[in-house]
RNA sequence: GCCGAUGUAGCUCAGCUGGCUAGAGCAGCUGAUUUGUAAUCAGCAGGUCGUGGGUUCGAGUCCCUCCAUCGGCUCCA
């Protein structure tokens, strides 16, 4: 007899050899149709699984992330079978469940075959009739050498690679039906349990991940227990599109781009540039209470400045080219960041350690010569502004002063409604010490340093070894677009290589010339960037306070004219940006109009501005507010604006 | 940069296997209408079918080049 724990406490005692499914069964019937994977002793196994010692069982359904995270790499079998079947030949790789997004994918080498997305319908119409088939999933052992034997006959170099990676006693292969596969567990019971399949999509994708590497076919897709979850979940990506800021910012008329300009260089339009400068305002504010000063640098720098801060020896040769003069020695570089050149403000005068920190903040524009096939609408561009600053600091000063930025990134986010973001600590990886520059001992520090901030401030906070920037770690906030995918936006750097670089100092109490630490930092990461999520999050409706255009004014006749100017001329002085429109069509249309520009309030001036002063006020969201003074809504709406936006407390 | 796809009017899209002056709705303009929440009526205008080449008697449609965009990969200061 074994005894299973499950997670509720309980222990129960079974015959070794029982699997989680009997486990289930003897809990209830409900629960073992629904069971499609478990974990014992915190390890993945089968839901058929013998277990054949004492531990802890947990069992799990589609309702899991373990569960589904079961049901997709399943669903990777049934692919992989089924592209077997219709292209004989073809070499697999591997076919996990997805991390990024729902569903899973399959890499493979199809050899002479090629597949396009009008292939589809039929591998997912395979997919079905191998899913119906019922097959059972079943874990087999198999000895190094057999599994080597199995793959070198089928010239499958790439499971060779993996396998010869692998100890001896500890490979397991996975059938069901005709197909079998390399495979270490994590499946559901049988395939049957798969009714509903789509594949979404076919790139390209290197082997391994190394752009060297060859590049392999990559077939993504996703599948539900029910039809019904699969067209909601179609459902939820055409909504999804909707709020896509790219759609939405041409619609509203925020930036656009022109293939004559240059890909990947956005251009603002006037609301768009309005609502830019709201939040650079907000920003602008925050920061000088906390004691940052702003500075200006130019777009361009000498080489030599570059090669200084080291950037030029990573990137020279993938950037934009440098810049001849008409004197033949000379050449500037486009600026990638700002840190070089306030790394020279600083070097402007000498300073001692009551001077310190130094809060340099700068909205600098940046250039980088992004890679075509990288740029996405606003969120990955060739030229953005980074709302910028460096943080001069002694030693000692480094853990407050990285704390103050981690309140101030929660304050700009919190003010914006970003809830749902993810701290990232963003580390070497030590396995590729080449791709980083300065001391390791500086790098230990620093990133120490981070990690006691993050733990400090409460941050629920991931590592993610191989993020950090070549010179130093950073405390990345990562926020999520419409479709789930992960952008970074507020990131905070620590960095002790760009001080030793540009020979930076300052006179201790001890009066001697110590180097200080400097901290990057960028609350929204790029301007581009934040508007572009912030689109996505908010569909357009912004917080009131952010708002390019509040009120519109609609003058029911000519005739009113005189009082929508009036009336646009009092709030102008309240500060309330409004937007006098004359009626030339039917109000429903106007009102509609004034929807679609996501403007929030309407004011309808007509015979009672003559009568009694008064205006008809409309918001959108909540239909008519009544009739009410000009002064009346004024305060109205700037209570609103108050309401949404809080002041940064230091 | 790589893999796959896409590119027709300001926007959303038709245009079948190559064949008369390339169509529609919305938006725009003109006139009428003045009716408070998903569309008032009539008329007008708007496109070298992304670019350059080729095949053909004939190309929006077939082939190639380049450009841009989309989904991924890689990259991301």
């Amino acid at each position: 007899m074994i005894a299973i724990t499950l997670p509720d406490g309980s222990v129960k005692n079974f015959e070794a050899g029982v699997s989680p499914m009997d486990v289930a069964k003897s809990i209830s019937e409900g629960l073992a149709r629904n069971v499609i994977s478990a974990s014992f002793n915190n390890e993945t196994v089968e839901a058929s699984t013998p277990l054949t010692c004492d531990g802890s069982l947990v069992l799990y359904t589609w309702r899991d992330d373990e569960g589904k995270k079961a049901f997709w790499h399943s669903s990777a079998h049934i692919l992989a079978q089924a592209l077997e079947e219709l292209y004989p030949g073809i070499k697999l790789t591997i076919g996990p469940a997805s991390e990024k997004t729902k569903g899973f994918y399959y890499d493979i080498d199809l050899g002479n075959h090629a597949i396009s997305e009008k292939d589809l319908p039929a591998i997912e119409k395979k997919m079905l009739e191998i899913a119906r088939g019922k097959h059972d999933f079943k874990m087999r052992e198999s000895s190094k050498a057999d599994a080597l034997d199995f793959y070198k006959a089928q010239g499958n170099e790439y499971k060779v690679e993996l396998i010869e990676a692998l100890e001896d006693g500890t490979i397991t292969f996975c059938d069901h039906d005709t197909f079998t596969d390399l495979c270490r567990g994590g499946h559901i019971p049988n395939t049957g349990i798969v009714k509903a399949v789509k594949l979404l999509s076919i790139a390209g994708a290197y082997w391994r991940g190394d752009e060297n590497n060859k590049q392999l076919t990559r077939i993504s897709g996703v599948t539900f227990p029910k039809q019904k979850e699969l067209t909601e979940y179609l459902a939820l990506l055409e909504e999804a599109k909707k709020r896509d800021h790219r759609k939405l910012g041409k619609e509203l008329e925020l930036f656009t781009f022109s293939q004559k300009v240059g890909q990947g260089l956005p251009l603002w339009l006037p609301k768009g540039a309005a609502l830019r400068e709201r939040l650079e305002n907000f920003l602008k504010a925050a920061q000088k209470k906390a004691g940052y000063e702003m500075v200006v640098s130019p777009h361009i720098g000498q080489k030599e400045l570059y090669v200084t801060s080291g950037h030029y020896a990573k990137y020279g040769e993938d950037s934009f080219q440098p810049i001849k003069t008409p004197n033949e020695d000379e050449e500037f570089l486009l600026k990638p960041m700002n840190c070089p050149h306030h790394c020279e403000i600083y070097n402007s005068k000498p300073w001692s350690y009551k001077d310190l920190p130094k809060r340099y903040a700068e909205f600098g524009t940046v250039y980088r010569y992004e890679q075509s096939g990288e740029l996405h609408g606003l969120t990955r561009v060739r030229g953005f502004t980074q709302d910028d600053a460096h943080i001069f600091c002694t030693p000692d000063q480094l853990d407050m002063e990285f704390k103050k930025v981690i309140d101030l990134v929660l304050y700009v986010f919190g003010s914006l409604g970003f809830e749902n973001f993810t701290a990232q600590v963003s580390v070497r990886d030590l396995d590729k010490p080449e791709k980083y520059i300065g001391d390791v001992e500086h790098w230990e520090k620093a990133e120490q340093a981070i990690i006691n901030a993050a733990q400090e401030k409460g941050l629920d906070y991931v590592i993610e070894s191989g993020e950090a920037a070549f010179y130093g770690p950073k405390l990345d906030f990562m926020v999520k677009d419409a479709l789930g995918r992960s952008w970074q936006l507020g990131t905070i750097q620590v960095d002790y290589n760009l001080p030793e670089r540009f020979e930076l100092e300052y006179k201790g109490s001890d009066n001697e010339l110590h180097r200080p630490v400097m901290i990057h930092r960028a609350p929204f990461g790029s301007l581009e960037r934040f508007v572009a999520i912030l689109l996505e999050h908010t569909g357009g409706n912004f917080p009131l306070w952010l708002m390019p255009e509040q009120v519109s004014i609609l003058s029911l006749s000519e005739k009113y004219e005189k009082y929508a100017q009036k009336v646009l001329n009092l709030l102008e002085n309240a500060e309330i940006r409004a937007l006098v429109d004359n009626r030339n069509e039917t109000i429903g249309k106007k009102i509609r109009e004034a929807e679609m520009n996501k403007i929030p309030y309407m004011l309808i001036v007509g015979e009672q501005e003559e009568r009694d002063g008064t205006i008809s006020v409309r918001k959108h969201s909540q239909g008519d507010l009544g009739v009410m003074k000009v002064e009346e809504f004024a305060s109205l709406i700037q209570d609103e604006i108050k309401k949404t936006i809080k002041e940064f407390n230091v």
